[in-house]
RNA sequence: GGACGAUUAGCUCAGUUGGUUAGAGCGCCACGUUGACAUCGUGGAGGUCGUUGGUUCGAGUCCAAUAUCGUCCA
């Protein structure tokens, strides 16, 4: 059977295998306690960053569920009862406008021409394609996820959350109604987020015009002054013009009023030193609250004097009432016809061109324009305030610390979280309000309401809010009923009260805020969740689920959305549950192109993991991607693409990810054919060859699989004959112990290194142990002994040990292959390791992390076993020097102290066999024999009779080249110390340390100066 | 404009509290396919640690300035 074993790993078939074989086990699932349970498991609970229902994941999704999927299953093998969560966010702006876009290209349709209720059927399609993509984009990448449990944000669950959170923060007062500037989207009709604009330079105009100043009597008294705007048309909604307090050009004139003279309107001359600046342009600004930031800002400072600001546009960009005569004409049509007018009335001084930084929607990619909106929002104080003592306190701890700051300094601001969106696809605002034509008014029908038994209940809430616009000037007000409940005859007795629906939806960052406990039933506290759609069999009437799985352990994330995200969950999850969500937060790094450039979608530079998964497998990929993520904040993925011809890699150049029309096409440097390339812009005609996506830096962990691979098939190859039983320490060989000492060095760095999430170092250590240790040196030397009878029990014991441990280490890794070799050293080896053997579990993913391994750290043995292995490399690095074939035999003498030469002796096969050359002699007395090439180890010294082998003269210069670099680094420590504030200041361990150095360095220089002396003489 | 980070071999990156001769993988050169592995083995070449100052007995590591790049926040 051992001989069915290939030669190669094959990733494919161990996916296909273990995938089921573990979801059929229910080895992913995770529950509470039964009741009870005299020993219940500790939780372990990582809630995954949901991805968004926009489209597929990329590279930067694989890295960040690979580490969520290590850690899940790191914990679940260290007993705990580890859930992983699974879901995805439906990503309001986003995924709405990428379904409008499409729309509006297949069917020339837009939203207002099929309603709200026929977008968003269109829309639950499109969440319901992708959704199941990017699920199973995540199953292959083995996420030990609890799959029954998934949630989505806009699912029954989650709503009853997001409502009841939002009634609760009415009802406490900590959502308001007010005016803020937005980018405005006047494409897509909706404000957009500051995330979601971008800068872009656009070829624009510098206008510079004039104001005539007005005396108190209203008559212009002859002085103008001057400003310059990129903006004309925003002139319509001036309410001041501002200068510096302390720019003597103006200062005669501050408090003076001008007249704007397109319409008529008088507005102040006010002085603010952050707006103005004296040394650009004219150094004066006109001021438009309404549609600049910060002119917003300014009137802020100056309200009395400037008044209300002036909204000047209409949602679709064009000029509403307050544009006068160019009422409906769009922006850029008005800002010419201003000008025109301003020129006409001798106010126009000169205009230049100039590239202006606009900012565009990111969604529409068409310009923003700032925009004085009603919105809805959630006072941050106290909220903010209660999150940033959690950071403050360590209730919640970042890993690496750094990014504590960016989480502290934004929730510090304490700005008011703007969370009303102006979208059809997401959680509906559930607030119903009517007009009254004053606030007394308001409060009358606010005590009628309140007072009838229909809505005296604690499931409504009724405020007022003094209106604003055209009813603000005669005090009227509006009454606000939000509603717990979506109980049906609520909303039509409220509707038939004349209460209309708050139209708008919330920010989508308010549901996934609340996504830690509300996918734990929040706040249903009678009912577990429900399980794959269905209610929990398990249930015992009340919610087990929640108060054992929250709060969660690590939250695993990158930290682009510390603010936006990680904030906020902390921020609801004490406002809602009175504990922090979660007690760790890993921020891991950031996935880029060769070139730098972040991984995205609208970039083009994304790479679908799937497509990796199949060229290096899917634990290449992992252990790859896992050895990227320590604590520096980005990753550099140089990719390419492979010739289908020739299978050469031809780098990814900037130019590829540029969209062209048409077939993509690349050629090959190599073989000069052309083929087709994948691109995100264009699928690739079948039946022709394409060039596809690699990334050479994932064959490092592909090749890792192979090496153990085989290093596992040599093991299983050469247990014929395997009897499990204990092995007497006293039995074990140096190998033995060397190797045990080595895998429990190893065991507590990994494990160490997991508990402060260096998932980098982890698998370094794992690899070189792997690779360096246990292939290089262990299985080799372990090879003469496998072929003898008598020792071969204790060497087949302790090699399947070894074994067993390193496949349970290397688990959370590269879960596909381990599990491969557990089953099948399970068929060969059922009972195993040290110094008894036991039964194995019945699959990997349920066995224990390996402990209690410190007895067989000895760091003494490691350093002898180091000579042995320096002695080999010196004898190998004779032969590589001289070309000397592994087919010429050649023989080793070593002078060097008894227990060198004790060690050496009980090597003797396996020194031979690695250095591949005969051991003749070793002990003190050992002298050199003539013509022989000869090494210096400081403590040990080598020679290697060589007559007829070697150029004499060659390895005498060679010696000479050697004894040369050995003095530089002798001067170099006689000069430390000879210096006598070295001595003196220098910690007494560290000089001791150098003079042993030195010492060393001294005898391997004599040895060296009197072979190259014996062989020149001779 | 503010904050954070990066700059070490051709490429991609390690380098713990300052302390022997700065490491790895890939790539490159030479040799090797006799019983785990050519997705491999053995050996080798390759670095004034971005620049300039400073602190220190001693700096890749600490401090300051500077350049370039990246990210986040304004």
């Amino acid at each position: 059977m051992t001989t069915e074993i290939p030669k190669q790993y094959e990733p494919a078939q161990a996916e296909a295998r273990w995938s089921p074989f573990w979801e059929e086990r229910g080895d992913f699932n995770a529950n509470p306690p039964k009741p009870g349970d005299p020993h219940p498991k500790p939780p372990h609970v990582i809630m995954i960053p949901l991805p968004n229902v926009t489209g597929a994941l990329h590279m930067g999704h694989a890295l960040n569920g690979t580490l969520q999927d290590l850690l899940t299953r790191w914990r679940r093998m260290q007993g705990y009862e580890a859930l992983w969560m699974p879901g995805t966010d439906h990503a309001g702006i986003a995924t709405q406008s990428v379904v409008e876009k499409r729309m509006l290209e297949e069917e020339g349709l837009t939203r207002h021409d099929i309603g709200r209720d026929a977008l968003v059927k269109r829309i639950w399609t499109w969440k319901d394609a992708y959704e199941k993509r990017i699920l199973s984009q995540l199953k292959s990448l083995g996420a030990s996820c609890d799959w029954r449990r998934v949630r989505f944000t806009l699912d029954d669950v989650c709503s009853r959350a997001v409502r009841q959170t939002f009634f609760k923060m009415f009802k406490d007062g900590l959502i308001y109604r007010g005016k803020r500037l937005v980018n405005w989207d006047t494409f897509l009709q909706t404000a957009v987020a500051d995330d979601e604009v971008y800068d872009e330079e656009i070829d624009g105009h510098f206008w510079t015009m004039n104001y005539p100043v007005i005396d108190d009597a209203g008559q212009p008294t002859g002085d103008r002054i001057s400003f310059s705007t990129t903006r004309p048309e925003t002139m319509l909604g001036d309410t001041a013009v501002c200068v510096h307090p302390t720019d003597e050009r103006y200062t005669h004139l501050i408090g003076k009023r001008v007249r704007i003279p397109v319409n008529g309107r008088l507005i102040p001359i006010v002085a603010d030193a952050l707006l103005a600046d004296k040394t650009l342009g004219t150094g004066c600004v006109k001021v438009t609250p309404a549609h600049d930031p910060n002119d917003y800002a300014c009137w802020t400072r100056n309200k009395e004097a400037m008044g209300e600001p002036i909204n000047i546009l209409n949602p679709d960009g064009t000029l509403n009432e307050n544009g006068g005569t160019w009422q409906g004409l769009d922006r850029l049509v008005a800002r010419d016809a201003v000008v025109a007018e301003m020129e006409k009335l001798g106010h126009f001084e000169k205009v230049e061109d100039r590239k202006i930084p606009l900012k565009h929607s990111d969604r529409s990619k068409t310009p923003v324009e700032p925009y004085l909106s009603e919105q809805w929002f959630v006072k941050m104080d106290t909220l903010a305030q209660a999150a940033i003592d959690a950071v403050n306190d360590n209730r919640v701890t970042f890993y690496p610390e750094r990014y504590r700051s960016s989480y502290l300094d934004w929730l510090g601001e304490k700005r008011d979280w703007c969370i009303s969106r102006q979208l059809w696809w997401g959680h509906r605002i559930p607030v119903w309000s009517t007009a009254y034509e004053s606030e007394s008014a308001a409060q009358k029908a606010k005590a009628q309401f309140e007072a009838n038994s229909k809505f005296n209940s604690d499931l409504i809430e009724f405020t007022i809010h003094s209106a604003s616009g055209p009813s603000a000037a005669t005090g009227g007000a509006l009454l606000q009923a939000c509603l717990a409940t979506d109980d049906a005859e609520w909303t039509a007795e409220l509707e038939s009260h004349g209460f209309k629906r708050d139209e708008d939806v919330l920010d989508t960052w308010f549901s996934s805020a609340l996504w830690p406990h509300a996918t734990l039933g929040w706040p249903d506290l009678k009912h577990n969740p429900p399980l794959d759609g269905h209610t929990d069999p398990s249930a015992t009437g009340k919610n087990e689920v929640l108060p054992y799985f929250y709060p969660g352990s690590v939250l695993v994330t990158s930290r682009d959305i510390i603010t936006l995200w990680v904030a906020r969950m902390v921020l609801t999850g004490l406002y809602n549950m009175g504990d922090v969500p979660f007690k760790h937060v890993c921020i891991h790094p950031k996935i880029q192109d060769g070139f730098g450039q972040t991984m995205s979608k609208s970039k083009g530079n994304g790479v679908d993991p799937i497509e990796l998964i199949e060229k290096y497998g899917c634990d290449g990929m992992r252990f790859t991607i896992a050895s990227f993520a320590g604590e520096t904040q980005d990753v550099r993925l140089p990719v390419g693409y492979e010739c289908p011809h020739c299978q050469a890699v031809i780098p990814q150049e900037p130019h590829h990810l540029k969209f062209k029309p048409g077939k993509p096409k690349i050629k090959c440097p190599k073989c000069k054919k052309e083929s087709q390339y994948a691109t995100p812009n264009y699928i690739p005609d079948e039946g022709e060859l394409v060039a596809r996506i690699v990334i050479e830096r994932f064959e490092f962990g592909r090749n890792f699989c192979n090496k153990l691979w085989n290093a596992a098939r040599f093991a299983m190859m050469n247990l014929e004959g395997y009897t499990p039983g204990s092995v007497d320490p006293a039995s074990l060989a140096i190998e033995d112990r060397w190797v045990l000492s080595r895998l429990a060095t190893v065991t507590d760095e990994v494990t160490s290194l997991l508990n402060v999430y260096k998932f980098d170092a982890a698998t370094r250590s794992l690899r070189d142990f792997v690779w360096n240790e246990f292939c290089d040196w262990y299985l080799e030397m372990i090879k003469p002994r496998l072929r003898d009878e008598s020792l071969k029990p204790t060497a087949q014991r302790v090699l399947v040990a070894v074994l067993d441990t390193t496949l349970r280490l290397l688990h959370p890794f590269t879960p596909f292959i381990t599990e491969e070799l557990w089953q099948r050293l399970a068929e060969i080896a059922p009972e195993r390791g040290l110094p008894s053997p036991t039964k194995s579990t019945e699959a990997i993913i349920v066995a224990p992390w390996p402990t209690g391994l410190e007895g067989y750290r000895d760091a003494s043995l490691e350093a002898r076993f180091q000579r042995l292995q320096d002695l080999i490399v010196a004898v190998r690095n004779v032969r590589g020097t001289y070309n000397i074939s592994p087919a010429v035999a050649v023989s080793i003498s070593v002078r060097c102290s008894p227990e060198i030469a004790a060690d050496l002796n009980q090597v003797k096969p396996q020194f031979e066999m690695l250095a591949k050359a005969t051991l003749t002699d070793a002990g003190p007395s050992v002298t050199r024999p003539n013509a022989s090439a000869s090494f210096a180890l400081g403590d040990a010294d080598g020679y290697l009779p060589l007559e007829g082998l070697v150029d004499l003269q060659a390895e005498v210069a060679r010696l000479k080249k050697e004894a040369d670099k050995l003095r530089g680094f002798i001067a170099g420590h006689e000069k430390k110390l000879s210096n006598q504030s070295f001595i003196d200041r220098a910690p007494p361990d560290v000089v001791v340390e150098v003079r042993e150095t030195l010492a060393g360095l001294q005898n391997q220089l004599n040895s060296i100066e009197d072979a190259a002396k014996q062989l020149s003489g001779a």
